[in-house]
DNA sequence: CCCCTTTGTGTTCAAAGTACACAGATAATT
DNA sequence: AATTATCTGTGTACTTTGAACACAAAGGGG
């Protein structure tokens, strides 16, 4: 194969939705544009990628330099190449989903001049330019079979946590109300998570009792 | 982004894992190498990706004019963009599953002088050149969730089909064995196919049922 | 001390999964 | 024509899992 011909040269860009749990509610962190065009409207945050590294390196490094977070727990989603992605340039998008737990999160750059950012409920997104809704909306999606399928959440709860927290992520997400007896009964009789002995105190109401998950991240069929 | 910076240049090729029902055989359809580097080792079929075509143009004109085959279901599986996977080129690699019924792949085009192909029992796989041997074991991995979360076995069986021919795909693929009644039981309280009156003649033992899939493809969860 | 809020807990019923054995239909054999 | 070999079709009891449901306990605030 010839690759000096420049029909087979194509530009790659990472694409990431990355969610976090802030005060209960699971959200996601957009940029905002402020050039044309779209501008004002808001983008998933990722990076062009180099021939040079991996597109894995590429997320990684696109999140600490524009976002200043580290440690993200990143899965690969799907791969949009649609000619008509981007009115100027062809750019083929692979994205990713990101999540970080809620202390790590705080870490997050304060904004520069060119950099606007902001978490967003998952189910209330702004305008979103080029097709990056339609990606948020797979990348969503992508998530959602993913909280059934294995203990993903871990890392939005890395440190102790409580049922009611987990509960509300797992219905927000799915976007369903559950029962709290059977909830909690899945997930101690499934063992994947053990009682640390402390409870959650300060809040309103009786003090929970703090959890944390036992294993490492892995598929297994929860719902 | 100043594109005009060669960096940004990326060599994508698609690779695909063709799977078919051959004699109640789960069989992959690989090419031979005939020249070096791994010459005589056997790869994933597919092709470089131009920027004026999507991924999947690029997937369905490589399928039919280096297989001859049409109307192979495909569906996305996972980028390989290690930097050391081909040791001249850097060439990130995105990987299909394809299914075909077995009277389509019959049209399979006759082996031309530059390229040799055979179908391999997906439990009998051969040296296989470069990174393909994992890409195609995710693969796999990846066509064993799918098809307990979905009815995506219907492009191996896309018209009359017996229950007995169904039940040795799955275990095939799980690599498993099942009950007889119980996966009876199971697609037909499902709702997934329905008794087209006809039988099974020419073959040793009573004849079986014949069955289709009443509806289109689509996720729901079977095991 | 009382009220408000939120968490923790057990049982009953329904549904789904699992294990299991024998009779029916055809082709091949005698 | 009868027998045998091979493969398919079928129902039931048992176990496990999922779903529905209400009240007591712990703490904070007035």
């Amino acid at each position: 194969m010839d690759f000096s011909l420049g029909k087979y040269y194509n530009i790659l860009e990472s694409l990431v939705s990355i969610f976090t749990i802030d005060q209960g509610e699971v959200k996601v962190l957009l940029l905002r544009k402020k050039s044309e065009p779209y501008r004002g409207y808001w983008i998933l945050p990722g990076g062009i990628v180099s021939n040079d590294e991996t597109i894995e390196m590429n997320m990684i490094d696109s999140i600490e330099a524009k976002l200043g977070l580290k440690d993200v727990y990143l899965e690969q989603c799907h791969i949009f190449s649609n000619l008509d992605r981007d009115p100027d340039d062809r750019i083929i998008a692979i994205s990713y989903i990101g999540l970080i737990d809620n202390v790590s999160a705080l870490f997050k750059r304060d904004d520069r001049d060119d950099i606007q950012t902001a978490w967003f409920k998952i189910g209330d997104i702004p305008k979103m330019a080029y097709d990056h809704a339609r990606i948020l909306k797979k990348n969503i999606e992508f998530l959602r079979k993913k909280i059934v399928s294995s203990n993903v959440l871990k890392s939005l709860f890395p440190s102790d946590f409580t049922l009611p927290e987990l509960q509300k992520a797992y219905e927000q997400i799915l976007n369903v109300t559950m029962d709290r007896r059977n909830f909690r009964k899945k997930f101690i009789t499934l063992g994947l998570i053990e009682d640390t002995g402390d409870k959650n105190v300060g809040g309103n109401g009786r003090p929970a009792k703090l959890y944390s998950f036992k294993d490492e991240i892995k598929e297994r069929n929860l719902f």
